[in-house]
DNA sequence: AGCGTTTAAGACCGAATGGTACAAAACAAC
DNA sequence: GTTGTTTTGTACCATTCGGTCTTAAACGCT
């Protein structure tokens, strides 16, 4: 009935994630935004909204597409130990500059934008939650700590590695500390 | 010889590294910043060349006036415990919404802003061997890691906790946290 | 073919951005 | 008091910002 789009709904929010991801809320300009989604200003400001709602909507994606996946192999990891399963989320390539779009978004946005602080906390907690679930998988008591304060330990270690990553010169052994943690 | 300056470098500086380190070096525009420094713009781009400059300036500033604070309360500590030592770095008050203007800048700076990541790389470097220094002055070895790892994982923490604390609503028990680790 | 509806493209907008130019002002030296 | 030098305040600048508005295009339906 009427013209369709010429642009696909997920893909644009994707690109929408992936430029917020590299350059954050601010570091992000229009022109920037329209050309990682791949459409034009009437298109967008139609189908999305403004640039805000935007970044909120790319922090929903970011959940969906991302932290979805990590929780989900981190619950049916097949790995012989818990560092095993863990090792990954603390192996992201060196290259790679954008860090974590949840720790960025924290940093960013978490004083002055409660609705975006709110949508990090509860990412964080699935990914805490998650962690926990595969250090009870593997049941390894500690005297000095609880499985969820482990947790817990472990996931300001994940922030704090992708904190740091942003300036570069980081590479660390993380095996060998996580093996001291677990 | 020539008109005497009204404004005092130091204290100007001092207010360029507030706002900066509150708002972000994106998040603060330029009259932000006059009004931070209490100076107008032709004093400024006179005295401080421009908000790059400045904003490196102002890291410079956070070495010298913050973290040299931390780095000599932990070399002189004469807390009975490394705990008791590194518990006051982990204890900034919630209503505190800047949080670390280090971890702030590498997430900010970090990819797009060589010289700016340089900066906070030294002074990571340089809270990380405060923290060693503590743990060798009260040596408390442990079978799983060096006490350098452990340094290193402590200063991870730190950063993680300053990351999330801009979401807010963290508030942990960090002193069994450190003393499991120390 | 004509209509109704939605999308696409980009011209356009006011406001705000970081930065410059310039004139007035405040001193020391003489 | 005059001069030389630096600081100060502000008017001004081009550019870019996020956002709107208008017009043309692309469909389904009849």
């Amino acid at each position: 009935m009427a013209r369709p789009r010429e642009f696909n709904y997920d893909d644009a929010l994707r690109g929408a994630m992936e430029i917020f991801w590299q350059r954050g809320y601010r570091g992000t300009t229009l022109p920037d935004l329209l050309a990682a989604m791949g459409m034009t200003r009437g298109s967008f400001y139609q189908a999305f909204g403004d640039k805000e709602a935007t970044y909120l909507a790319a922090l929903d994606y970011y959940d969906t597409a991302v932290v979805s996946t990590v929780v989900d192999r981190l619950g049916r990891c097949a790995a012989p130990s818990a560092v095993a399963c863990l090792l990954p989320m603390f192996q992201s390539s060196e290259a790679d500059t954008r860090g974590c779009f949840i720790c960025n978004a924290m940093v960013e946005m978490g004083p002055e934008h409660p609705e975006a602080a709110q949508k990090t906390r509860a990412m964080a907690d699935r990914l805490r939650r998650a962690i926990l679930s595969v250090l009870e998988h593997f049941a390894s008591p500690s005297p000095d700590r609880t499985l969820p304060e482990t947790a817990d330990l472990i996931l300001h270690l994940y922030f704090g590695k992708q904190a740091m990553g942003k300036a570069g010169g980081a590479a660390a052994d993380w095996e060998g500390r996580l093996r001291s943690l677990v």
